[in-house]
DNA sequence: ACTATCCCCTGACGGC
DNA sequence: TGCCGTCAGGGGATAG
């Protein structure tokens, strides 16, 4: 499931590969991916040229000439990468975004159908305000952090999930970082001290940067810009791994339910 | 203002 | 082989 690094994966590709690109027709095979008339979206977004990609959690933003913005949220399943502008569109594919005078197209993909692709009517900063987003997991202030920890007797896996408190972490990732702490996920998120606060968010810089420098993680679905797989898969600690030996301890890994999602952790390392 | 639950959606997998 | 139930889950909506 595509969170902060594989987004962010993304992001980086498409800039590398994509940014000066013109659109030159859009063909939507969902119409709900992108929320509105498929016939509207592509008057609307055709001809504007990619002129720069941002992200904010899991948010990706694509800023179109003209002062118009795609906002991208892969949810579950979803792909957003390049491909050869002749490839057949399977049943997955629900847009293919071709490009003035590129062999390549731009093609969203997803077996769940959960994410979307919408062109926003306001601005970026509109939209994280109405959906209530939190900062950045990669650009939050300690002080801004330990204000969010602090102000909730939630499991700190809950307030970690919590987009609106910080936007980014998913169920891999916070599963991850509280294993490397050993915080036990359900522990209140206002029992950490100023300590554990600091060096919790230390453990979430480190662990995100690391995920991104390996292109992400794939679990199932997630694909880079480039269409292939990331490679952070192969260095989980935690997520997953229920019934399997602690990498620390060597113990059972439990498995337990946090905000309505599975998590794994450690019995024995995580209090 | 909380939290828990349902819903969206498909594929993988276990049991029979 | 196939049928059915269960699980996976981000986030929006809704119920309590």
């Amino acid at each position: 499931m595509p969170e902060l690094p594989e987004v962010e994966s993304v992001a980086r590709g498409l800039r590398r590969a994509a940014v000066g690109a013109r659109i030159e027709a859009v063909r939507c095979h969902f119409p709900a991916v992108v929320g509105r008339d498929p016939c509207e979206f592509g008057e609307q977004v055709r001809g504007r040229i990619l002129e720069q990609v941002r992200r904010h959690g899991k948010y990706l933003f694509l800023g179109l000439s003209g002062a118009r913005v795609l906002a991208l949220h892969l949810r579950m399943t979803g792909q957003f990468y390049l491909v050869k502008r002749a490839a057949a569109p399977d049943k997955h594919t629900h847009l293919e975004i071709l490009l003035c005078d590129r062999s390549d197209k731009l093609v969203y993909r997803d077996v769940r159908k959960f994410g979307r692709l919408l062109l926003l009517e306001g601005s970026v900063e509109e939209f994280l305000d109405a959906r209530r987003l939190g900062p950045d997991a990669l650009a939050v202030s300690t002080a801004s952090f330990g204000r969010a920890l602090g102000g909730t007797s939630r499991g700190i896996k809950a307030a970690l999930l919590d987009q609106s408190l910080l936007a980014g972490l998913g169920n891999i990732y916070t599963d991850e970082v509280l294993f490397r702490e050993g915080i036990h996920p359900l522990r209140p998120a206002n029992s950490l001290d100023p300590k554990e606060v600091g060096a919790l968010l230390r453990s979430v810089r480190s662990l995100l940067r690391a995920a991104i420098a390996r292109g992400g993680t794939t679990v199932s679905d997630f694909v880079t810009a480039e269409g292939r797989a990331g490679g952070y898969q192969g260095e989980l600690q935690a997520y997953g791994r229920a019934g399997k030996p602690c990498r620390r301890c060597g113990r059972s890994m439990a498995k337990t339910r946090a905000a309505g999602r599975s998590t794994c952790y450690c019995p024995h390392c995580q209090v």
